[in-house]
DNA sequence: TAACAAACGTTATATTATAACAATATGATA
DNA sequence: TATCATATTGTTATAATATAACGTTTGTTA
């Protein structure tokens, strides 16, 4: 019954190594990373990689075309996403904020587009290479 | 004076062609339409890209691995983009919004990291493709 | 169990981007 | 003008990211 239980052996094991992971994955270091599960070929790692994209479980940051498991549980759906990215360290980090995402959910201008879906990547410095 | 004549012939090049597209343009495709004046292989494009996006001259799309021109003169340097694709014709437009943008250049959140850049890309079904 | 959809495995290939090296051009300044 | 620094160019090769096409297997459900 829980979510995880619907998700198929490849992408279970996907899923497991990028939660692990302490920053985003690239495709081809989590393809390395599963070999000696199995999985050989890259077409298998983004085919599970499509599917968690569309489950919510994991996002891809597009700035780095690497993939990090979702942790605000608010996402089930991933449509609406938005990361901190330090430009020194690299270190990425999931934005869950209430101000932020209504901000961005009701957004509306005059080209009569209807939004449906945003990615937003902010990029800075990080407390700890702030001080150096 | 004007900054047009700071741009080295490549980059006028590529952002002349990049100027007259209505629609954002992958990297081969701008360098199979720049052989017949010379740019042969794709680092000078790349490295022409890289300066025009530099100097805020064009903005990369990121979900679509694609360029386009900046339209609001706004962004001189490109620090804060935000653009709206639709999901059906694919047309990208460059969101031009005080409101969006005072909002998003003026965001901080708990992370006490400062954002200093931004980039924000909405999708969902323009006014055309709503009504198909 | 028949029919369908989703996931799998595999090979090959397409697409996007950078490394490394050498030459030339440009602009500033002594 | 000579010289120094920097940016730009040209070229070949290769790395990194992603998908096409094919057939098989597995799971669901009518
Ligand atoms: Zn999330
Ligand atoms: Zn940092
Ligand atoms: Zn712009
Ligand atoms: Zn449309």
């Amino acid at each position: 019954m829980a979510q995880i239980q619907t998700l198929s052996k490849n992408q279970k094991i996907i899923l497991d190594i990028i939660e692990k992971a302490k920053e985003p994955l690239k495709a081809y270091s989590i393809l390395f990373n599963v070999q000696k599960k199995g999985i050989k070929a890259p077409l298998q790692v983004y085919r599970a990689l499509e599917k968690l994209i569309k489950l919510g479980k994991i996002h891809k940051v597009e700035s780095k075309n690497a993939f990090v498991a979702c942790k605000s549980s608010n996402c089930e759906v991933s449509k609406a996403t938005a990361f901190s990215i330090c430009e020194i360290c690299e270190k990425v980090t999931e934005i869950a904020n209430n101000k932020l995402s209504n901000f961005l959910n009701s957004f509306e201008d005059k080209s009569g587009m209807k939004y449906k879906k945003y990615n937003l990547e902010f990029f800075g410095l990080c407390k700890k290479c702030k001080k150096t």
